[in-house]
DNA sequence: ACAATACTAAAGCATCTACTTAAGTATTAT
DNA sequence: ATAATACTTAAGTAGATGCTTTAGTATTGT
């Protein structure tokens, strides 16, 4: 569907803001309504709409309204995705410090 | 010295751009110049420098000059403070995805 | 019916971002 | 000494971001 380049975009973005990592910490501890993920932030409801319509353009959240009420929730994928970038490359870097490593090792003798 | 969440603020902020990363990459294979920077991207100098600055100002990368090169390399620290917010996350949602699977299976003979 | 609740839409505004071009400053090569 | 290299600084600009306030619209409780 979309570039990975572009789900990492707008998920690093995403969580680049610490209103939009508050609200994901409180998602994971299970679904919340846009009125829960208000209360402990220090802003007006739109503003945290917004936060949210961030969120869910980033694939980390999903939502769905039920009577007046829309509840949300973490869809983890997007955030795996995200981990897995940055493991690949933390992995590479220490591979390479290794390779580095063993051939300080095996020309140290010279 | 910083807090944790201003570090995780500028870290994410310097991951989301794709030219950034491209940056990232390229030093996870090893120092490298501005002008090695430079090269793959479809931009100025100025505007590689810039992102230069934003990626050493999150920790992500720090650079030395000797002469008139600037060598940059990757300092992982940042990168691993990243990839465990993200990582601790993950693991309490399935934790708490295993506590509601095991909840379902004692209650299922209602 | 009427009020309260839970969002939602629209518009405004001060930054911030991601570039650009133009004009430098050191360093190194010839 | 002169020229080429490798950045660096400054200024400008279009568009994005993170809020705000005001004014809605459904839905639910009394």
């Amino acid at each position: 569907m979309f570039r990975q380049d572009a789900i990492l975009d707008l998920a690093f973005q995403a969580l680049a803001d610490p209103s939009r990592r508050a609200m994901v910490d409180r998602l994971i501890q299970g679904p919340a309504t846009v009125s829960d993920l208000a209360k402990p932030l220090a802003m007006s409801l739109p503003g945290v709409m917004q936060h949210l319509a961030v969120l869910e353009a980033s694939g980390l959240v999903v939502s769905e309204k039920v009577g007046r009420v829309r509840t949300c929730r973490i869809e983890p994928k997007v955030l795996s995705q995200a981990e897995h970038w940055i493991a690949e490359r933390r992995a590479l870097w220490e591979r390479r410090l290794d390779r580095l490593g063993q051939f300080l090792d095996e020309t140290k003798d010279d």
